[in-house]
DNA sequence: CATGAATGAGGTTTCATTCAT
DNA sequence: GATGAATGAAACCTCATTCAT
């Protein structure tokens, strides 16, 4: 899951090629809910990632997680409500990922480094991310709108990131004026942009954008852009 | 025919509805293949920008075009054609319209901010552009690979852009080791992904990301990003 | 197992939802079956008559008796006999709510004057078991025909109205070559297609057929109806 | 067609093994859309009447078209429609064949007989518009409630037997207080419920009732419990 | 007695595309 | 240049039923 691989939008009859990943099998999995689930979704975040929302086929979902295709069914009810599953563990992992950044324990500057650089490889990490936000949007946020938990998950980061600014201000390091949305915001579409438009920016500007070095190259560019606008001249 | 014969060649983009002057009619019951062809490519772009290339209809692009559906497949041979069409028509609008901007008559700082102002402007205007890449990413730039006119379409603003930088650079405004690559992708990520993003960043944020006062506060705080980067301390 | 352990027997139909004093439990987890039995047949019946035997849900079955699936199985074997003992049931409750009418002690135009009320009145107050009739000849009565109880259950019906019939004929009353089957045919007709297809009749006649003047009217005709035939001149 | 036979409503996954009709081959059909369209229905017809709107089953229809299964969704849009289209198609003929009695052209009495032989003729020859009617009541005339053209189709029949029932009067032949509603709704009861629930009825009653004599018998009762409503005493 | 987990078969519908005119 | 008729493949989803505890 690791590269960004993806094919299909919607049905067409030519994309069923690409071969369905191995289903795990671990253990001879059988009889164990959780367990079931947990594999289904995990498939799901692959497939949803690799060929968006209309593009998934529930037949692969099923194969790759080792499962009867009833059986998804029976636990998420609906290719959507499935989707649904799949992007509230998307967004829930990530958070969990920077609540463990202890962003608060840092000095403001550190912390808006350790941000970008934490956001940037996580993207680099977890390239399903940026594919199902992409589908999700495509249906305008259709789904999520029907999530009762996904406000709560992300309402911490947006207070934590406004204490940083503010303890930054104080400091009188960091420009006054900032918006802590704003901010988050523009660290996220620097570090989003460049790896979800990757394929159209390497082909229209005739160069590998996920070259080791253009990677480098990038986040440093990227630290420089928001530093160069946080910090007081 | 894998690339379009553009109907609007010198005409502005506002009059593509106005009935064009009759053509010599070629044969007696000839019609207009160019009209057609080009009301055929409007109703595409209509429904990929709207949809997704698997989400797009045949069907429906067909009929929104007022043409019956064989007529569509005479033209463009196929749905991926078709979209090959619709993508390079979509970058040959915005890479003229970024042309009409005269940059290089500009002092660089305002080059810059111009070219942000468009670009925010450019999005908002055209929604679609950014729906149709999120597919063709989606896609890993499949079709827009097997297009021979793409790069030559988009060098000009890169020649233009390192220009601008150039000259920022020699006043002693800007900062060195600008790559105007990398400035270009910021300022396109900066505009891009709060709009494309813009339903489930609204979602997870409770805020509604298109009031036009949050709007015109974003294009306010991409100024001063990009700004406070580029301008020396 | 094919035919049903009637939990009511020799109890008024009315206290069937009445908790049973609970029997010697034979095992020590053991809960009650007759009660659990008794609750997925009214399930069923409900069912049944809203959709169909091709329609019914052996889930919402289920669910609706407040067991699990596999329980309905375990006692009923399967869809089709779970049917069969629906129909039984039905039939059971018709033909013993007539023996209850005591038509043998009312003299003749009477007993048929009161057996058309009462026919009426049983399919007002149970359109479930029309519904199951109507779905059981959609199957050629494919179930009936397995059952060994049917005939036995429908013979006394007979045998009564061919009693009363042959007194009105001694007294003078009915006309002559009346036979109590088609006599019954023809009661049940009059009742039962007004009901049964009340919705489509409702519909070609643009009348609502099931208003309680329209309803009266109906009885009132059908007795005139009957009668008309059945008296001399 | 001319056979009492059905067998499911609903899906289940034994009842496939009834062989299709041939498809009707007449002189190589293609191309034609209104030929096409005429077997569709009929075809939708006989399986409808022969399993019920659950249990019929589109691929069946196509096959028995001799068309593609798509093409019945081409001309159809859904199973519904379908089904909609069938029923009003059945209501047309039985309309149109009591336009041709030409009841207003006979003395009252007569007509009034005619209208019973007729009724029970009909039926007999086309036992699948009363399987129609009983699964379009199962769904309570959801369908032909959508249907404009329903009531006007069945008005002048109404019309014509209120003529009839007021020309017997006025001639001192019929009795009074006859709503020719009623009337009509009795003789069709009488003629439907014996065929329409001979299955059951046969059953019970341990007697063929399909049986040539007894076929005639119910035709000489009906007319008998009809006209001894109808003529003054 | 009672249950949650799991399945194979098959149903309606959709879609890009081609045929015949 | 333009069109309505027709299709094969496959997708989502449903259902009665069985397995394992």
């Amino acid at each position: 899951m690791s590269s960004f691989q993806h094919v299909d939008e919607g049905r067409s009859p030519a994309d069923a090629s690409t071969p369905a990943p191995a289903p795990a099998p671990t253990e001879l999995r059988g009889r164990n809910a959780d367990r079931t689930q947990a594999e289904i979704l995990q498939a799901a975040t692959r497939e949803f990632a690799a060929f968006g929302l209309g593009g998934a086929r529930m037949e692969r979902i099923a194969t790759s997680a080792g499962v009867n295709k009833r059986l998804v069914y029976y636990y998420f009810e609906s290719k959507e409500l499935l989707f649904l599953s799949v992007l509230e563990e998307a967004y829930a992992r990530i958070r969990e990922a920077e609540q463990k950044l202890h962003l608060g324990d840092l000095d403001a500057a550190t912390a808006v480094r350790r941000l970008v650089e934490f956001t940037w490889q996580y993207y680099l990490d977890n390239p399903e991310f940026l594919t199902l936000l992409n589908s999700e949007n495509l249906h305008r946020a259709r789904h999520l709108q029907r999530s009762s938990r996904i406000q709560e998950m992300n309402s911490p980061l947006v207070a934590l990131l406004r204490d940083v600014v503010e303890r930054g201000q104080r400091e009188g390091l960091f420009r006054g004026g900032v918006d802590p949305v704003q901010l988050y915001i523009s660290i996220a579409s620097l570090c989003y942009f460049y790896l979800s438009n990757n394929a159209t920016l390497s082909t229209i500007f005739g160069r590998d954008l996920l070259a080791p070095t253009a990677l480098s190259e990038r986040l440093s560019h990227m630290t420089d852009v928001v530093m160069g606008y946080l910090l007081r001249k």
